[in-house]
DNA sequence: TATGAATGAGCCTTCATTCAT
DNA sequence: AATGAATGAAGGCTCATTCAT
């Protein structure tokens, strides 16, 4: 009873490197979401993919490496969303509107990636910081050139901060009310970060929020 | 050189329990805010600390126990700060305002407080997001006391979660511009989160963000 | 909540030494009982002896000492209840069966006392082993001089061996079936180790079992 | 001599895992015996066997998982040898004293097994306790089996531990003297267990005890 | 006399990483 | 191309023991 007897690999062999290597980032996504990245070991990771260690290292180099990798695919594929969603046709507040709904769909659909940019959010020190501060200064810096043409820069910049700090933040309010639509969540963040809380005491709201929040 | 002569503590014996209590809680805030929690050794605590290992078990009996502390010290130092800066005869505008001058005046002032408190946020797993998640909860449902009388309770939530997000962010994105005042940042805050970004695009300002900032 | 509060004693001071001892070698013997020797803790003892950890030190100077301490009181009292109960007159039969009952008397009323003798009874190695066998050599010494002086030595030494060795593993047997009294146990000893299981078989029994045992 | 240099293997690299595994257990069984389960290391057994400590837990879990293993095998090995030395057709004495003769071969030729087995006996707690159960209560059982057939089954399973004990008790003895043989002992065995110390002491011995113990 | 405070040393365990096949 | 086998290094935690009061 002693040794565990050796793990089966449900025999995908000869795989091509592109899908191999999205099976990889795809569970590691999972664990690093589940444990943080820290507790996460190569071990359950390559465990869940179904392969073997050395594979791990051969694609990705080390634990940072695949970490890095995997928080590139969740950027492009985070900002692509927000790129495609924006018409530049549109008035800037209709701009953001749409790159918001765009960035809770992301969330709506690819929770993992979204709590991983979360989790390791400030984790100050580490290569890890560079890697998601990457991600989240190019969502910063595609709001702040909504704003820049008619503010001063470094203004354009804070505000840009808080609003993406705003929704971030209810982003993450989301997962404990899951009632709530993607487009009520929409409203809510302009809310805040356009209209503002003192707006909305006064009485002012984002229009589309009107009907289905009250309830 | 042989071997190291044994590590000398710096004369401090037979400590009185709150005194050592203390300054292990000081440099544990510092080594965690600078590796994170994980990455944190009790070993480097210990060191940093002057003291032997087994002290920090003593008091604290875990790292998460000593992690939980730290949390429960800073969280009731930025309450504490939060709550004696109210004054209730304000307007509200006036009370968020002084709520958060005094939140970054903690910042300012407690810089592995601020840091460990975001780092570790949104780490969905582990007994640390509790300690975390307390603190933060505690700052929201103030902020949404002050908004809930007026408003729709879930509304309420939402607007003071994505406000404390806007300030957080901003909180952040301070360390990296350290020209700005307090004062400015708490207009700057004001401005994201009361006034709303599509006001200061119109115009509309918190007023004593007026001056200090444009030049 | 950080620090356990100070443990409060119960205010019994200027203890003479010799009751401290008592009470510390009792609950040492209870806590060796429990745990054995290594996993026992000095602080447990200490605890339960609600006592500082320095007295155990200042009275018996190390863990060793102190087990060392608790065996030489369990072999005295074993030995001293043992050998009070034989009568020279009587035959060698009846003075070990004398001795046995002595025996099961202190097993059934010093549960600690033997446990802790039989635990660690074989752990070859330390100077725990010597304690603990300086204690068995005695009382087999015991029954070989009942034998010796109609028998070649070295036989009536591996007799005494197996007659102890059959005592020892039939009074444990007896702590899963304490519904056996007193009397039947020492009637089921004098039946393995003085009839045989062989002459059991032929229908010979020690005497006293006859009655009780049947049933 | 600055450092030492790193520990090197004797070059067995890529061992089939089945053999490794052997051989980890082999070096377990003499560490346990040499030291007890406590007192014996992980690091002194992974040095031993020329491995690294994670092997150790890769086979086998954690200490206690190694032990148990390495009870595993004894148990079984050991009750193995006592089976196969039992022929059916033969009375009952002769059929014990096989048993008898198969056990104490094993004993001779696997002293850590049964230094083990015998150290952690009664050591009351903890889950070593289960796996030396585990093989005590085996062998008892074969020996109840014998008698049960013609006594009352509790008597039976008295009469089965006291015999069992004799018989580790002499085998323990004979680690003291070595002078003695294997039909010796066995001989002896069956003095105490079967015959009696009364009936020795009235003339009647083990046949085959006759000639060489007298010497 | 008695203790609160303190520590050196060591143990079990796990992890990221690499060989050898 | 892919993996089973293997390891150096460290981390959290506990223990027997002692100092300073």
């Amino acid at each position: 009873m002693a040794s565990q007897p050796a793990k089966r690999r449900a025999g995908t062999r000869q795989v091509p490197r592109a899908v191999r290597e999205e099976q990889m980032l795809e569970v590691a996504g999972e664990v690093f979401a589940l444990r943080g990245f820290h507790p996460a070991s190569m071990d359950e990771i390559a465990d869940r993919a179904d392969i073997s260690k050395p594979m791990l290292y051969a694609y990705f180099g080390s634990k940072d490496g695949l970490y890095s990798a995997y928080m590139d695919r969740v950027g492009a594929d985070l900002l692509g969303a927000m790129d495609a969603a924006v018409d530049s046709t549109l008035t800037p507040a209709d701009q953001v509107l749409a790159s918001m709904t765009a960035f809770l769909g992301y969330v709506e659909e690819h929770r993992p990636g979204w709590a991983v940019l979360q989790a390791e959010l400030a984790s100050g020190a580490g290569p890890l910081a560079a890697d998601v501060a990457r991600v989240r200064a190019a969502i910063v810096k595609r709001m702040a050139a909504l704003l820049a043409s008619e503010l001063d820069p470094t203004l354009a910049d804070a505000l840009a901060h808080g609003f993406v700090g705003a929704g971030e933040s209810l982003a993450t309010w989301w997962l404990d009310h899951p009632e709530a639509t993607r487009a009520d969540m929409a409203a809510r963040i302009m809310d805040v970060g356009w209209v503002g809380v003192g707006g909305v005491l006064d009485g002012r709201r984002w229009p589309s929020a009107q009907v289905s929040f009250r309830a």
